[in-house]
DNA sequence: CTGTTATGAATGAACG
DNA sequence: CGTTCATTCATAACAG
């Protein structure tokens, strides 16, 4: 279909910064208020919405700017991705072998990793009711009780049952000396 | 050179939303020791490190300054997309400018083109000896004699990204009710 | 001090 | 799903 027609170059200024420069525009450029909002879902609980969830929280952000369905099918694909990547490269940082530090480093220790704050809520598969994370007044509407088990979670969701099977790097025998210095 | 300790802004960028500008402020800042065993290692045909190569890497880069795993995952991956992005503009330098793609799906894009096969080193033949990290899988049965070295059998990989989500509980006038009725 | 360049960082999109 | 590509944004480094 086309109901891109016009294409979406209102960017919002979403990193703050005068915003100016981003005048192109070929990729969704969330706002601040969709970003806010997505990700206060996925704290939620929120991972891996289904496409009724999907098309309704695209329909509520597109209030707040140009947003397609796969656009948050995508966000919230990636996020649970790089959540989990993020965690599992943080996990050395100091394991030198070699403590020998001839260099002399005032403030050593920059653990600090932007301060991911990795709380993951795993055990919250009842999101559904969760996802009331807005406090609009109790609303009229209360809410449906029988929202059905969203059991996206453990949906078989696979056609395919593909096994490519990563090849399991046998044990990198890493050498790795940059020794050629 | 830089030989600047560099500083590190732990800062938030993202999330800025209305009054916050999103303001960021210090980046790693490699020395010329580490930027020169990573030209390295580029060069000698390392694209795509697995996250133990990553960590490996940063620790023993680490003893040159400060240097974290990501620092090394965006370096390779910037490289690595500099040099295509490069190369693109000579090759191309500036065919038609029809530009009508078929705009983007939710989730099917028959625009599929890059089946990128140009990105491939053609120089990492005197790969030092020092840099065996390559686990080039040995089950080559007969037809493997090729096998690309190096070209992308690694996995493990990411970057991490944004950073805490900040409390500001003042949305105006948020509708958000994924009520899933 | 100001404009430009180089490059680190972030993330949307998509592949396998 | 995890990984990888492409594009953009921000900032340290640098030239004038």
């Amino acid at each position: 279909m086309d109901e891109y027609s016009s294409g979406f170059c209102i960017r919002a200024s979403r990193g703050g910064n005068g915003g100016g420069t981003g005048t192109k525009c070929g990729r969704w450029n969330p706002t601040s208020e969709q970003v806010k909002l997505l990700t206060e879902l996925f704290r939620s609980g929120l991972r891996t919405p289904s496409t009724d969830q999907i098309q309704k929280i695209s329909s509520q952000l597109s209030f707040y700017g140009k947003i397609e369905s796969k656009n948050v099918f995508y966000w919230f694909q990636n996020h649970k991705a790089r959540e989990r990547q993020k965690r599992r490269r943080v996990f050395h940082v100091d394991d030198e072998p070699n403590n020998h530090h001839p260099l002399q480093h005032p403030k050593l220790t920059p653990t600090k990793y932007y301060g991911d704050d990795i709380n993951d809520v795993v055990e919250q598969e009842r999101v559904i009711e969760t996802l009331q994370l807005f406090p609009l007044n109790n609303l009229s509407e209360a809410h449906s009780e029988r929202l059905r088990l969203f059991t996206d979670n453990c949906k078989e969701n696979g056609p395919f049952a593909y096994n490519l099977g990563p090849r399991e790097m046998d044990h990198p025998t890493l050498d790795l000396r940059l020794s050629f210095v």
